[in-house]
DNA sequence: AATATTCCCGTTTTT
DNA sequence: CGGGAATATT
């Protein structure tokens, strides 16, 4: 037996440099593992996980925590190939709050059938708290609400304590606000995500007894990174660990990009001080990269000023270059893309790994269709998106309602979806007399005194409580069997069953909500409807990145965290976008820029073979269409291993006078935007499409087909061709 | 009450 | 540009 043991010992130790082998040894007491990109730490993190297990406690006594539920699930299943760890607890924080508030409802004072409220549900209950507090939205604005609830829960202050900060009238409103919203959220049961957090650091602090169970229970505690923590993170990493001191944390404070939602990279960077007895591992070496890439990412973080000092090396190969290249639009950026995409798979790359970053979703939609009109294939990380379809939502509102009658936010979404003709009128008029009455509107409906205050209209809001007395049934089912009786009885099937077109049908998407439903019960076949509730309400976007398909994958720059690809596109390299700046024009803070080139080096430093950089002269953000002015990002790039193409326009010209010479013909900006099938508008014969191209040294030549039936043919640079979007054409051809 | 239409606004990133 | 809300129409 102890030879076996010493065996899986042996085994989780092999090929590990030094630093990573005293992570992965190291058992008892706090231990900071700070972890540059592509250095292994995963790989750490499971060994070390495996190796506790095998040597000084049970998995179950373990608790991993990571950023994301695909995160969680991945080292889940690392570990498991080990086959020494199973029975870990892995999940994110967001689910082990949820898990552990649900579990022990009594004692942090929360209904056992709370329900998750999303932001969206956050701004409907923003906007009931300014009508309750008799506030104009107009100078209230909820969207500025919103951000300062956020901000108060984030710092882990109630509405007392929010109210007791400030004095001036702005401040004292917000608290009254605050306060509102707090009592209506409570009154309905729900928690936002933010409670999730706020709450469990409380009841930790507040119940001894609670903190010192759940120190029983997870006699180890690791928390994958670190650097995003917010104050309830931290609080509740430091509760769960305040006797034992077996935390184990890992991070690194250049990829701290959340700080827009509370994270403070003082977590990380104090960690020495909170924990002085703390051994401190620095993993420095990059496995990922090659060394182009290093040195380009290396070399745009030293420019963040607030930094501890790293030095990133690599025994991998130099590599290609870095490519940095200006297009002209937006759409020539896609264009390009693309078609650099094809002609990378045409050699032999996998669209597997293959993946493009940009700063704002917006920017998904112009590659979308450049990509398509390629014919290459792609995902795109949006896992919440799915959730956040109109037909999804109301299916989820009524398991809200079936799982806690007191959620006013999801009763309201259905109770005239689908119409059953009860409209504002009867819907103000109910919810009046339910407040009037002291009762929740779910109960105010069932009651025939105030039914009979409605007039006509009673009668449509009886069948409605009859409905929702039937549903309950779904209860007793598993997920997707609940899933399906609520979708069939509530009349949603029928609603859209003739609505839609294509692929993004809203019929199409219920069977989907089902089928997913149906693939969490066989992973969870003891899940009940509630937790597979918390679960969608939990989903994040990169939690939608399939691993296992030849697609493309597109994602925003914060989902790429942790992710790595054998080719990388960056797009949009433009002051003001990548640095991201909301004030153009205004004063911009200092601390932003350092966040974004965080970002930035978080998206470089995915690569592993191929990067490339890109950028467009004039983009069109929100209708319109603006000169562009590169990154400054881009000049903090070394000179050497980073080739730019920054032919044609004038932006940024380094050698004035002196046209750059353009080695790699593959992509010329001027001529990437035409393609075969390319939509034209001539000022003579109208509209056509391209039939073919073909690219000379010098000169390009197009042959395009006309709707008048006619063939013609140019120089692209000399026709008076114009581009024209596809949709604006509809179904011409 | 339900649907069709216009208009107006806000502009990141997300558990 | 695009979504949501206010407004017009049936």
């Amino acid at each position: 037996m102890q030879t076996s043991t010493d065996a899986n010992i042996e085994m989780l130790l092999t090929d590990l440099s030094d630093a990573q082998r005293e992570a992965v040894t190291h058992t008892d007491g706090p231990l900071l593992i700070l972890a540059g990109p592509g250095s292994g730490k995963t790989r750490v993190v499971t060994r070390r996980a495996a190796h506790l297990a095998c040597t000084v406690t049970d998995p179950h006594r373990i608790l991993a925590i990571t950023f994301t539920n695909k995160a969680a699930k991945e080292m889940q299943a690392r570990v498991d190939v080990l086959g020494v760890a199973n029975g870990m607890t892995v999940c994110t924080f967001h689910a082990l709050c949820a898990k552990l508030l649900r579990w022990h409802h009594d004692r942090a004072g929360v209904p056992k059938n709370f329900t998750i409220f999303d932001r969206d549900d956050r701004r409907k209950l923003i906007k009931k708290t300014l009508v309750r507090c008799n506030l104009a939205s107009e100078n209230w604005s909820p969207a500025s609400v919103e951000q300062e609830i956020g901000r108060a829960k984030n710092a882990m202050l109630t509405p007392e304590a929010y109210a007791q900060n400030y004095g001036d009238y702005q401040s004292r409103t917000y608290a009254r606000i605050y306060e509102t919203y707090e009592k209506l959220l409570t009154e309905m049961g729900g928690l936002d995500f933010d409670d999730l957090l706020m709450r469990m650091a409380m009841t930790l602090d507040r119940d001894g007894e609670l903190r010192t169970e759940l120190e029983n229970r997870f006699h180890y505690v690791l928390i994958d990174e670190y650097q995003d923590t917010n104050a309830a993170q931290y609080k509740i990493a430091r509760l769960l660990t305040r006797d034992r001191k077996n935390l184990c944390a890992t991070g690194d404070p250049d990829q701290s990009i959340y700080g827009w939602r509370g994270a403070d990279i003082e977590n990380i960077l104090s960690f020495e001080k909170d924990y002085p007895s703390a051994s401190v591992v620095r993993l420095e070496q990059n496995y990922r990269s090659t060394k182009r890439i290093l040195a380009a990412a290396d070399s745009l973080i030293t420019g963040n000023t607030q930094r501890k000092e790293k030095a990133l090396w690599t025994e991998n190969d130099e590599g290609v270059p870095v490519r940095v290249i200006a297009f002209e639009s937006g759409e020539a950026e896609a264009f390009g893309v693309a078609q650099d995409i094809a002609r990378q798979t045409r050699g032999g790359a996998s669209l597997r790994q293959v993946a493009i970053f940009y700063r704002v979703n917006s920017l998904s939609r112009v590659i979308e269709e450049a990509l398509m009109r390629e014919g290459i294939n792609y995902q795109i990380a949006r896992g919440v998106e799915f959730y956040n379809r109109k037909e999804i939502r109301d299916v989820l509102a009524y398991i809200r309602v079936l799982l806690n009658p007191a959620d006013e936010i999801a009763l309201l979404r259905v109770i005239n979806t689908p119409p059953r003709g009860i409209g504002a009128t009867t819907i103000g008029r109910l919810t009046a007399a339910a407040q009037t009455a002291g009762m929740r509107v779910i109960d105010a409906l069932m009651n025939e005194e105030i039914l009979s205050g409605l007039g006509r209209s009673a009668a449509k809001v009886r069948v409605f409580g009859k409905l929702l007395s039937n549903l309950t049934a779904a209860l007793e089912l598993s997920p997707p069997k609940a899933l399906e009786f609520v979708i069939s009885h509530s009349g949603l099937r029928a609603m859209y069953k003739d609505e839609g077109d294509g692929d993004d049908a809203p019929r199409g998407n219920l069977d989907e909500l089902v089928s997913a439903a149906a693939a969490y019960h066989e992973d969870n076949p003891e899940a009940t409807l509630i937790e597979w509730l918390e679960y969608a309400a939990l989903v994040s976007d990169v939690d939608a990145v399939a691993e296992d398909v030849d697609k493309v994958t597109l994602m925003t720059l914060h989902a790429a965290k942790g992710l790595e690809f054998d080719i990388v596109y960056v797009l949009g390299l433009e002051d003001g976008l990548l640095p991201f700046r909301r004030d153009f024009g205004g004063l911009g803070s200092e601390d932003d820029t350092e966040e974004e080139r965080r970002l930035c080096f978080v998206g470089m430093t995915r690569a592993r073979k191929g990067l490339t950089l890109t950028r467009a002269r004039y983009r069109m953000m929100r209708g319109i269409t603006q000169r562009t002015v590169r990154s400054p990002f881009l000049d903090e790039l070394p000179e050497d291993g980073v080739e730019c193409s920054e032919q044609g326009g004038d932006s940024g010209a380094r050698r004035a006078g002196r046209r750059q010479p353009v080695d790699h013909g593959e992509l010329p900006a001027d001529v990437a935007e035409w393609t075969v099938g390319t939509l034209v508008e001539h000022p003579l014969h109208g509209l056509g499409q391209i039939l073919s191209i073909h690219r000379g040294a010098r000169r390009t030549h197009v042959d395009v087909q006309f709707k008048d039936g006619e063939k013609r043919s140019w120089v692209l640079e000399f026709a008076d061709l114009k581009r024209v979007d596809f949709d604006d054409v509809g179904d011409a051809f």
